[in-house]
DNA sequence: TTGTTGACCCGTC
DNA sequence: CGACGGGCCAACA
């Protein structure tokens, strides 16, 4: 019953989590997900980003599970978010975010990342 | 209504 | 690393 969420509440709440990302650290899609009590709707993340228009959203945080930019290489976007994420003082190489993991299960999140 | 298409994810091999 | 299959789901043709 947490899952069937009306479209607008779990938009609000997606962004929400979007937001809730500190500075200088990334998130995967399907992290957002989770912390907005979504676990599965990855793919509804990506759909809001894509439709975006807030200009105060940290959209240059979210990255996919293994650390790249979802975005196609060389494209317009991709190239404001290598430039957005080096501006928070990241590392981006190979349009890949270095140093800085994101968090791809709740075992990494409780745990902690394998030493 | 069925088929495709995404700024996706994950386990398995 | 990569390929494959399955999940997820809203929008659109």
């Amino acid at each position: 019953m947490l899952n069937p969420m009306d479209p607008d509440v779990a938009a609000k709440r997606i962004f929400a989590a979007i937001r809730a990302i500190p500075k200088g650290e990334v998130a995967g899609y399907g992290e957002v997900a989770r912390r907005a009590g979504l676990p599965g709707r990855a793919r509804l993340v990506a759909r809001l980003l894509s439709q975006n228009d807030d200009p105060k959203l940290p959209w240059h945080r979210v990255l996919r599970s293994d650390g790249r930019i979802a975005l196609p290489e060389g494209s317009k976007g991709y190239r404001e978010q290598c430039q957005r994420l080096r501006a928070e003082g990241l590392r981006v190489e190979g349009g890949r975010v270095i140093g800085v993991r994101a968090a791809a299960t709740l075992d990494s999140q409780i745990w902690g990342p394998p030493d």
